[in-house]
DNA sequence: CTTGAATATTCGATTATCCATATATATGAT
DNA sequence: ATCATATATATGGATAATCGAATATTCAAG
């Protein structure tokens, strides 16, 4: 007897502390794209799909491909508000998990540069942001 | 003019502190092979093949193969000494990535426990060991 | 110079990864 | 319902990673 309506309610909101193997991600990491996303979505908490487009300088249907493998490794979550999709870091990921990234960022600001700039220059911009 | 015998012997000891951009470490570190034997040689300092070869449970080929990346990659360095040759890591790799290296091991034990017992077998053992 | 041990490399086959293009789904507004 | 925007996925092809097996190289000891 499942209330067909709201399914795994609890599931959704009580997460359990997720296990990464370090292989897994690397994996993850060991690609350009993935990894500077990873950065920025940490930098500012969440980003979305058309967001990281525009600030990566990279086609949507790539973009859109690498976040989802992120996110089947359970590297980040999503949610939708809107039509859009927010890509955010879980912080049920194990703690080493968020140091490595610190270290990674943290010695590593030249790849961030760019990204962030075209990323502060869409919030300046008066027309036209993602909400 | 160069001296045919001991040619580039100032590069050879002197060694600069060397770049490792994280997509290429990362690359490196997202096969499980290469990661143990990484950390392995972190924590015993320097390894020689035959013992890798002994402590994972692989073909010597193999263990070699993937040495020669991390080697490539400026990852690991090489001394032959003997019939032997020893890997271990430059003290001139980047801090950060030493942290890395260090944050992944103490919180993946598991995977080493079975290879550092393996090694200890070797050292215990009286007879037939690298030296 | 030959032998044996340690290590490295080559070869061919298999598999995985990445991409660009095209198409599909979902949402919000009209 | 229709349209536009945001996002996701499917397809096919190119490139790269990995492997086992066989072969080469290097060194030490006769």
């Amino acid at each position: 007897m499942i209330d067909k309506k709201g399914a795994l309610p609890a599931q959704e909101t009580c997460q359990q502390p997720i296990e990464i193997s370090p292989i897994v991600l690397f994996k993850a990491l060991s690609d350009e794209l993935r990894l500077v996303s990873m950065l920025l979505i940490r930098r500012r908490a969440e980003l979305c799909v058309c967001e990281l487009t525009e600030a990566l300088d990279v086609s949507q249907p790539k973009v859109s491909r690498h976040l989802a493998i992120l996110r089947d490794t359970g590297l980040v979550a999503t949610e939708r508000r809107g039509q859009w999709i927010y890509y955010s870091i879980p912080p049920t990921l194990p703690a080493w998990v968020f140091r490595v990234l610190d270290e990674t960022a943290a010695h590593n600001e030249a790849v961030l540069k760019s990204p962030l700039a075209k990323l502060q220059a869409i919030v300046d911009r008066p027309t036209m942001q993602c909400p």
